[in-house]
DNA sequence: AAGGACGTCAACCGCGGTCAG
DNA sequence: TCTGACCGCGGTTGACGTCCT
């Protein structure tokens, strides 16, 4: 059967787009909202495939979008998020909201994974190199076991995703551009919390960690400890076969309202460094792009103890961004 | 100065998911 | 339930700029 083409390909331009293709796009997106991309270059007068449209309008056109240089934070956030969830661009991309997902690939693949690799670490599994095959049982468990809470966190990241793309979608097919709303905040990464907390309280019981998705509900219900759990929350149980951790999130925004309501515990202090690690690569990287490798003995000795923490690492800065950086 | 190598980024391609008929 | 149109995503390509020899 096969798959029709997505357009009429005869007569269509391809390549750079020219300053009045943008202002006819633009002209039109401002007047009546981009509506169905297929029909839209016909009735804005060009001479391009839809897709060639919304992706010109998506990644250089929109006007909540931020170009240039990425900040530290940024760079941080990026590798944070593509540690859980991969090569999730748009998914990353919600938590930079003024970014676009091909900006941020295009950053990782050209800046970000090779600095990790002069670091000695795998882009692709974050994982020291050298090392990436000698766990201790105790480590592969904390790896299986932060996963298990990546895939987790994947999932409901994509979900949140769709919620942000509607009520953009929304937004822009029923008003004019100067009618956007700002980008909604993300959904807070409380549940990074709540997962330290457990796994910090029982890593000397053979920590068997589950999550779990309690229920959706549909009105106000009473939860154990009496608190109140409102309409339009989800609840979440993260068992560890000690103790469980139940905390809601909200499904709406401002969300910065997980709570954990059982068995929060202290979080043990993390190593500080990866910042450290990440800025002090960037200050070397001019100079061993020029041709020095005068810093190959540093990544060589990239410790395994390093390695080991490389994970606490992220968690920690998504702990602390979660409540220090606007970006969560 | 020339041209080859490399880096960057905008744009394209094809696949998978979703949804309406 | 099935089918096909549409949309969005991620991988890839190619043009252009800069660096290196």
């Amino acid at each position: 059967m096969g798959r029709s083409p997505c357009c009429e390909k005869v007569g269509l331009k391809k390549g750079p787009w020219t300053p009045e293709d943008d202002q006819k796009l633009l002209a039109y997106i401002e007047e009546h909202g981009h509506g169905s991309w297929r029909s839209l270059p016909a009735k804005a007068g060009l001479q391009r495939c839809g897709k060639s449209c919304r992706l010109r309008w998506t990644n250089n056109l929109r006007p909540d979008i931020k170009r240039g240089k990425f900040s530290l934070q940024e760079e941080q956030t990026i590798i944070q998020l593509h540690a859980l969830l991969g090569n999730r661009w748009s998914a990353i991309a919600t938590h930079l909201s003024k970014r676009t997902d091909n900006e941020i690939k295009n950053y990782w693949n050209t800046h970000l994974k090779k600095r990790l690799t002069k670091m000695g670490i795998d882009p692709v599994t974050h994982k020291s190199k050298t090392d990436a095959f000698s766990f201790t049982d105790g480590q592969s468990k904390t790896a299986a076991n932060l996963s298990h809470m990546a895939q987790w966190e994947t999932a409901r990241l994509e979900a949140e995703a769709r919620l942000v793309r509607e009520s953009k979608l929304k937004s822009i097919s029923f008003g004019s551009s100067s009618a956007i709303p700002p980008a909604a905040p993300p959904l807070c990464l409380d549940v990074l919390k709540a997962w330290q907390g457990g796994l910090s309280k029982s890593t000397k019981g053979g920590f068997n960690p589950d999550l779990e998705f309690v229920d959706n509900p549909t009105s106000a219900v009473e939860c154990e400890g009496g608190m109140v759990k409102e309409e339009g929350e989800e609840e979440w149980k993260v068992t560890n076969g000690i103790q469980d951790v139940i905390f809601t999130i909200e499904s709406s925004w401002p969300l910065d309202s997980g709570k954990v309501e059982t068995g929060q515990v202290e979080v043990s202090n993390f190593m500080d460094g990866f910042s450290d690690q990440l800025l002090s690569n960037a200050d070397h990287q001019n100079e061993s792009d020029k041709g020095g490798d005068s810093d190959n003995g540093r990544e060589e000795v990239f410790s395994n103890e390093k390695n080991e923490s490389y994970w606490n690492n992220i968690l920690n800065l998504v702990k602390s961004s979660s409540s220090d950086s606007p970006v969560f």
